[in-house]
DNA sequence: GACGACGCTGCAAGGGTTTGCATTAATGAC
DNA sequence: GTCATTAATGCAAACCCTTGCAGCGTCGTC
């Protein structure tokens, strides 16, 4: 349909290889060639055919982006910035979406790795293995995941959590309990992890729910059962779960942060539209996108440039938080 | 690095346009050599790579999808719903972002052109020109703009405006202001002439406040100027706005419903996380996602098949809206 | 005046597939 | 036994581009 390299070789009157150089080596052509090929290009609307181009030289100029989950705030900001990022490097991004499923994540990277030069995983699901045997295919950036061997970025979650959990201690809060994320979720894992070390340091008890779908929806199926567990603090595994949860106690009359403090993590922009807003840790969703990309196109250049990145973190507090029940006891309480 | 066909037909020693057959068109190829070829595939790991078939069949397999701004919350379910559809068409999609800019807009039309079999618009701001010539050079699909002759997938945003003026009317509203959305929206203009037009129909008079960044920041900045035109209800471009303009009335003493009502338009989830919910249109995103998949995979088949599809929207009442002015002074009035 | 260097351009192979046509072998009809 | 038919496979061109190599003319140097 559209021109070819031949149709403007012929108009401008020189081979199809100067035509290509004129794209790909400028410098390469005389001054006046070059003009009277780009003048002739520009009329007949030739644009360089990249997939062509990639059969030969072995690099596409794109850039996968696997997602769980499109619709979940935490990501838009990262796609955004590799976008951003990416097309500054002259690359596109294909952007795909899991739907949390495994199966599909792997079938999607098997789908895409011929058409980009490597694929940024972002909260994979898959497990280690599956992942190791694909990155033998295609060049794979993780992100908030670590496989040895693997190059990744990751958010100190780790951190966050434990932050969070010093949070809820200061303030008096000795039953917390901990709302996980999805099965297979390194992310959770890492939380849980670090997050029971936390309240075991501050003489807390840590009570784990999980696996918890992490959705608004998930947030709500569980609030129930957080009553029930009798605690006075909750972390929950990302924002949409706190946010749910929030909806879910409030309707059944539990106050927060009266009854219970809600701790997210993301720091989603709807965190600060809720009522109470919502306390969380911020992750640099951003600053990850744009790594990554950087990443992956440093590891078609240098080869094993296996590095590793470790984003900061950051606790915000807002309103879902408050004293404890011990607090409660003491003059200083706050009226209902 | 992988496999290609030529590996393929060595390990099972048949010729490789057998092999392709197997792949493209396996009636024609006998069934023991068929099963070898395919034992000899899966050992190697062979996937056929799309990027040199399209060079020949002039398919690629993948459809592009641009969005203004991913991280607005009305696209991310409609990319959701265009990417299961196409990936049960064996499509992938290629979703890019423009932040809003025509001009980026532009180039990733074009520079994914090659790359895809057809292009996604959704709510695109550029000129009616420029998407003219694009549709030249590659299928086209718009989401939310008419063009004549362009097949597109419109949300009856005529109708769903029409409606949130007349249920303001039915609370006796008789000044509405209409926040328009951004400069280029052709949705924007299509609320704007229905909802004017209905709003005279009821006796009622319209400001129209615009244009302004369809983001909770346009919503929030726009806040004070609503309250100095005096009115008592509000209709907004979107969600986002309607949100932000929440938030600015809440800071500046005003209550909703009680002193000035506000309504949405798109429902996206936010809208019932916030306080007081709001009262919004809903769009069917994800029909129109998966729709525009649809005639774009036709528009391949049949040329000219230049459909234009319209989808109903719904009125939500939640409470972000209540009785006007007049109302008040009645008896049926409401507490505080 | 011969030679090397240099700048520019053309030639042709090659990248991984598909596909119309030719070839082969087997089958069936007469 | 001959011939047409059919099924299965091979052959080679084609898709659009890049790139190493070779060719050509011009210039500067000794």
């Amino acid at each position: 349909m559209r021109a070819t390299i031949r149709d403007v070789a012929e108009a401008s009157g020189v081979h199809i290889s100067t035509v290509s150089r004129t794209f790909s080596a400028p410098h390469l052509v005389n001054g006046e060639t070059r003009d009277r090929v780009l003048a002739a290009a520009e009329a007949l609307g030739y644009r360089p055919n990249r997939a062509a181009r990639a059969l030969i030289t072995g690099k596409t100029h794109n850039i996968g982006l696997i997602v769980a989950d499109i619709a979940n705030p935490f990501f838009p900001p990262m796609i955004k910035a590799a976008e951003s990022q990416a097309r500054l490097r002259d690359y596109n991004i294909f952007v795909a979406e899991t739907d949390e499923d495994p199966a599909v994540e792997e079938d999607l990277v098997r789908a895409l790795s011929k058409q980009v030069d490597g694929v940024q995983l972002c909260s994979p699901r898959m497990s280690n293995s599956v992942i190791e045997q694909l990155s033998r295919e295609v060049p794979l950036v993780l992100v908030n995941r670590q496989i040895p061997g693997l190059p990744c970025v990751l958010m100190d979650v780790a951190g966050g959590a434990r932050s969070a959990i010093g949070h809820l201690a200061s303030l008096g809060h000795r039953k917390i309990a901990l709302l996980g994320g999805p099965r297979g979720s390194w992310t959770s894992r890492e939380i849980r992890k670090s997050a029971t070390a936390a309240a075991r340091a501050a003489g807390a008890t840590m009570t784990v729910l999980s696996p918890n779908q992490p959705t608004v929806e998930g947030g709500l199926a569980v609030a129930e059962q957080v009553v029930r567990e009798d605690v006075t603090a909750v972390l929950a595994y990302n924002d949409l779960m706190a946010i749910g949860l929030l909806e879910g106690l409030d309707g059944l009359g539990i106050k927060v942060p009266g009854d219970i403090s809600v701790v997210g993590i993301d720091d989603i922009e709807m965190a600060q539209r809720v009522r109470p807003k919502l306390t969380t840790v911020a992750n640099p969703t951003a600053t990850a996108g744009r790594t990554a990309v950087d990443m992956l196109l440093q590891l078609g250049a240098d080869r094993r440039a296996t590095a590793q990145v470790s984003l900061q973190t950051e606790l915000i507090v807002r309103d879902s938080t408050g004293p404890g029940p011990h607090a409660a006891d003491g003059p200083g309480q706050k009226a209902g």
